[in-house]
DNA sequence: GTTTCATGTAACTGATGAGTGTAATTACCG
DNA sequence: CGGTAATTACACTCATCAGTTACATGAAAC
C-alpha cells in the first residue's frame, strides 16, 4: 500500500493481511463517520489509504463487508468495558460508572462512534439482526444493572428500560456533535454524564 | 391525487397546493425515518401517496427540497414549545421542564424524528449551515436556561454546553428505538427522562 | 530463482435512481 | 361550457458507483 508505514515488518503474513484489513475498516468507519455510509465510495476510502478500489476487494468481498466489519470490529473493543463492569463484587453504582466511562471512550473511537452513527438500513437483514442482538445484549447489560441496582435500594425506582434508553441515548449522541476540530476531551464529557445521570442537576437543599 | 380523502373541498387553490404539499413533505418524513433518506426513492414517496414520481415534482423541485421542507416544517412545530419555555415569569426548572416534554413529544412525530435521525450530509452547504444554525438555537436556548439554574441556584454546577448535550442525546435517540409498532407512550418517556435528568438515579439518604 | 502473494492499471458492466419532456387526460372553477 | 390547474403515462437522459475482467508487475518467501 501507498503509505506502508503502518506495516509490521516482523509479522507473518496472516497477520499482516489482518492488519491491512484492519486499516480498510478503520479509514472506511472515519469516513462513513464523517460523510455518511452512502456518501462515501470505496474509491474514497482507497484515496485515504493511497491504494486502488482493486486493492480493497483484495481485503473484503464487498462495501457492506466494511460496515458490518467496522461494527464487529467496534464491538470487540467494548467487551472489555462489558466484562469489566460485570464483575459482582464492585457496588452497583461502581459499575454502572465504568460502564458509562468504558462506554464513553469507547464511542469516541471511529469504530465505536459508526455504532451510534450509521444506521442500519444497508446491511443485509441477517447482518441486520446480528447487529440489533448485539446492541440489545448492552443494553440488557446497563437495564439489568439498573434494575439490580433499584432492587437493593442503591437506586430510586424507575423504568430501568427507559432509563438505560436515556443514558445510552446520551452517550450515542456524543460523536454527532464531538466531531469537530477541536473536540471536548472524552473524559470530561463522561464525568459530567456520570453526575448528570447519578445525582442530577438539580442543586441539593 | 389517488387517495385525496385529506383534501379540504372547501379551501382555495393555493391552500390546497400548500396542503398537498406538507403531506409530500409528511410522507417523505416518514420514509425517510423508517428506511433512511438515501434508500429511499421517489418512487417509494410517490406510492404511499397514490401518485407517480412527476406528480412529486410538481411539488417540489428536488429530493433534497422534501428533506429541507421537512425540516422547516418540522422547526416550526417546536417553535411553540420554545416561546412557552422562555416565560421569564416562570421559575428555570419548570421552564426546562417545559422544554423537555416539549421537544421529547416534538421529536416523536414524523417531522420532528427527522431532523434527529437523519443526517446532514445530504444537503447542501448552505441549507446544512442553516440547519446546523436551527439547532444551535435551540441548543442555545437549553443551556441558557442551565446557566440561568446555576445562577440562581437551583442547579448544581455544571458545565452547561455538556448537560445541554446529554440532555439533547437523550431525546434525540427516542426515534431510533421507540419507532417500533408498539411504542412506549411519549408522555411516560418525558417523565422519566425529567426525573433523571432533575434528580438523577441514585437513590436519596 | 521461481513461485506465490500483493498491488496497480484501466476499461468495462450493470443497476439504480434523480430529474426531464411531452402529450394526453382528468378534475375543478367561474 | 370553456379554460385552467392538476395529474398521468412513459420514455428518456444522465450521473454515480459497486463490483468485475484480464493483464502486467513488483515484492516477499522458501
Amino acid at each position: 500500500m501507498g503509505n506502508n508505514s503502518w506495516i509490521k515488518p516482523g509479522a507473518s503474513r496472516d497477520a499482516q493481511r489482518e492488519a491491512k484489513r484492519q486499516a480498510v475498516l478503520q479509514a472506511g468507519a472515519c469516513l462513513f463517520n464523517d460523510q455518511g455510509y452512502e456518501q462515501t465510495s470505496l474509491e474514497d476510502i482507497a484515496a485515504v489509504l493511497n491504494i486502488t478500489k482493486r486493492t480493497i476487494y483484495y481485503y473484503v468481498q464487498s462495501k457492506e463487508d466494511i460496515l458490518f466489519g467496522c461494527h464487529l470490529l467496534g464491538l470487540e473493543f467494548l467487551r472489555e468495558t462489558m466484562q469489566q463492569s460485570q464483575d459482582a463484587a464492585l457496588p452497583v453504582l461502581d459499575r454502572i460508572a465504568l460502564l458509562i466511562r468504558g462506554y464513553c471512550a469507547w464511542v469516541s473511537t471511529d469504530l465505536g462512534a459508526t455504532l451510534a452513527m450509521v444506521r442500519e438500513h444497508s446491511l443485509s437483514p441477517e447482518r441486520r439482526h446480528a447487529l440489533r442482538a448485539s446492541k440489545a445484549e448492552v443494553d440488557f447489560h446497563l437495564r439489568s444493572l439498573i434494575t439490580q441496582g433499584v432492587a437493593e435500594g442503591s437506586l430510586r425506582p424507575c423504568d430501568a428500560r427507559l432509563v438505560a434508553a436515556a443514558v445510552f441515548g446520551a452517550l450515542n449522541w456524543i460523536p454527532h456533535w464531538n466531531r469537530v476540530p477541536d473536540p471536548v476531551p472524552q473524559g470530561e464529557i463522561a464525568e459530567q454524564i456520570l453526575q448528570l445521570v447519578l445525582s442530577g442537576m438539580t442543586a441539593q437543599n
